[in-house]
DNA sequence: TTGTAAGCGTTATCAA
DNA sequence: TTGATAACGCTTACAA
């Protein structure tokens, strides 16, 4: 009957079926351009007070809320960060998570996580993914990658790593100090007179553990007490690595009256390997751990550690994410370490 | 001198200088159109073989990976799976977190987790997050919106509410059986001789809590052990909400020899407040927990609980929510709870 | 200060 | 089977 309509370049919006507002209507309704909606949206130019209202009240009444996966195709921000975090539900990086993810929501970034398992090839993966994303920045916790590999990332974006130290243009890096922490942590079982001090340190693959080892043998040169090397573990920062890393001590007939577990989950585990032979902390070895977790406190006994704040660590790295991308040079100011006494240490008896 | 140059509709692409791969330069390396090679990529139609490989060839040759931005803008779909976890740093989120993960990661999905922290406004919040992110789907942990809120989601996208049995069209729920966990549990101390067993409750907000308080008064029947208000204390699920209940249990004077905190943290805590009043568990009071997160394996005592594996709840909801992508009917088959019993409890002296 | 119009990299609709 | 062509919702030169 009647001839086909012209392909109605564009349907006079002001309603659609599915409910979706779009910046368009907007502008027709507030009698503008979509450019001056956007405009206003981004801060991009200065606009007339009036129109700025008139927009602001559109907005309002159709209850707009700009569709971020446009933005990212149109200008190439997505107001998303990636993080490589290593496993998800430790409560390690739990904590670091969610330092993160309070400090770019008041940004109104979003953060995409994605674990690298403590595994190279994962790690690489995660951050293809994330690249792929187009994700605003990365920030990385920790992590296997080589130096040159993530100076390679932040070639085309803004990394922020935590844990590590290296620098670059687009590359801001800090972490706790680590070797601090340890040597007090040592100097404390010393100061308690103890002399036979074992240490369970973490995969010396990374960066943080070594530090930590080095802390401790800091604190025991300090001390004038030679290192023996009967008394150091490697494991790997769990509770299962805690528990095997104490057996494996045992094992070995070198005795020891202290026990320095460089973070709390092996000391969490430890704490069991003891009480199993029959050792009871702190009357025959007194221990210490290390990041004040909350299992810290809740252990029995309550343990001796070195906090160091994990939410305080994630909040700062997004912090400084976000000066990054506002071209800004960050400047991340983390806590002292901190000893915190409770009751898994005792002096030594004379 | 020259005229100016028309608008150069379309620059012969082939190499761009940012090195951004696009599936046009695919198109033209491989000899086809676009629509052909998105059509291989997505499987959306039938394609020669020739092209196929042409195209195949071609995507190697130049690295190049579909822009998840472009396409959910284009298709509607972001291959994106909004999260909503109450506390993302909270030992059992984890766990979940981790499952859930993993099983999208196998189909390509990615996860956007948004913390509701127990609050209903931030949850909401968090679900407008995720709808203005255009995730294809959303998977809500717990949670206080009600359901009739849920529904509404429900009906732009598809929902799996876990912890929480509702349903509808697009909205999938399942659960852990709490309430036989709980009773299992209770059941272990009725078994052990326990009479006077009092109860840690979770926030009764929630129906897990209540199913777990349900559970519990059902073993007491069915022992023929009247319930003793005074013997029930409601918290929070937090070590620090244990350690308060039970403080709040020894004021009053209703004596009781075991203990059932609803979860692990909360046992946890509790553990710590028996310890503060001298009280020895399992020698004088025998504690029992629930979810079997790892810390209870090293609890001191390692404590008795009550297992549900939250990893597997996590990986349970990503399949059915991957299912309902499909456009199937997902069943979730979450194992059974089950006693674990390790240090905490011990039988009544008579 | 504002509007027009051309993308951003895909997918989807139509014809061919 | 295939290829044009028009969206998708927004940003951003460029012009006015």
């Amino acid at each position: 009957m009647t001839d086909k309509p012209p392909p109605a370049k564009k349907a006079p919006s002001i309603a659609r079926p599915d409910g979706v507002v779009t910046l368009e209507q907007v502008a027709e309704l507030a009698g503008v351009s979509p450019s001056t909606v956007s405009r206003i949206l981004n801060g991009t130019a200065a606009v007339s007070q009036a129109k700025k209202d008139a927009v602001q009240a559109a907005i309002q009444e159709l209850g707009f809320r700009p569709n971020p996966v446009a933005r990212g195709l149109a200008g190439g921000r997505t107001l998303s960060i990636g993080v490589v975090t290593q496993i998800i539900s430790s409560p390690f990086y739990g904590e670091a998570l969610l330092g993160i993810e309070r400090e770019l929501e008041r940004a109104g970034y979003v953060p995409l996580f994605v674990s690298g398992n403590w595994h190279e090839d994962d790690e690489r993966k995660a951050i293809e993914t994330l690249l792929s994303r187009r994700v605003d920045g990365v920030i990385v916790l920790a992590g296997r990658l080589s130096d040159g590999e993530l100076a390679k990332v932040a070639d085309s974006l803004p990394v922020v790593v935590v844990g590590r130290q290296l620098g670059g243009p687009q590359l801001y890096s800090f972490s706790f100090d680590n070797r601090a922490g340890a040597r007090a942590a040592t100097q404390h079982l010393v100061d308690l007179g103890h002399r036979r001090i074992a240490f369970i340190a973490g995969d010396l693959l990374h960066d943080d553990a070594v530090e930590r080892q080095n802390g401790y043998l800091d604190a025991l040169t300090a001390a004038g007490i030679p290192a023996d090397p009967g008394l150091i573990v490697q494991s790997d920062y769990t509770e299962a690595g805690g528990l095997l890393a104490v057996s494996r001590l045992l094992e070995r007939d070198s005795h020891f009256t202290a026990l320095f577990a460089s973070n709390d989950q092996m000391a969490i585990g430890a704490c069991l390997g003891l009480h199993r032979r029959n050792l009871r902390v702190p009357d025959d070895v007194s221990l210490v751990g290390f990041d004040d977790l909350i299992m810290a406190r809740y252990a029995m006994p309550p343990l001796t550690t070195i906090r160091q704040s994990v939410y305080e660590i994630g909040s700062e790295a997004a912090t400084a994410m976000l000066e990054m991308l506002r071209g800004g040079r960050p400047r991340a100011q983390l806590p002292e370490p901190e000893l915190v006494l409770r009751e898994s240490t005792r002096r030594m008896p004379r």
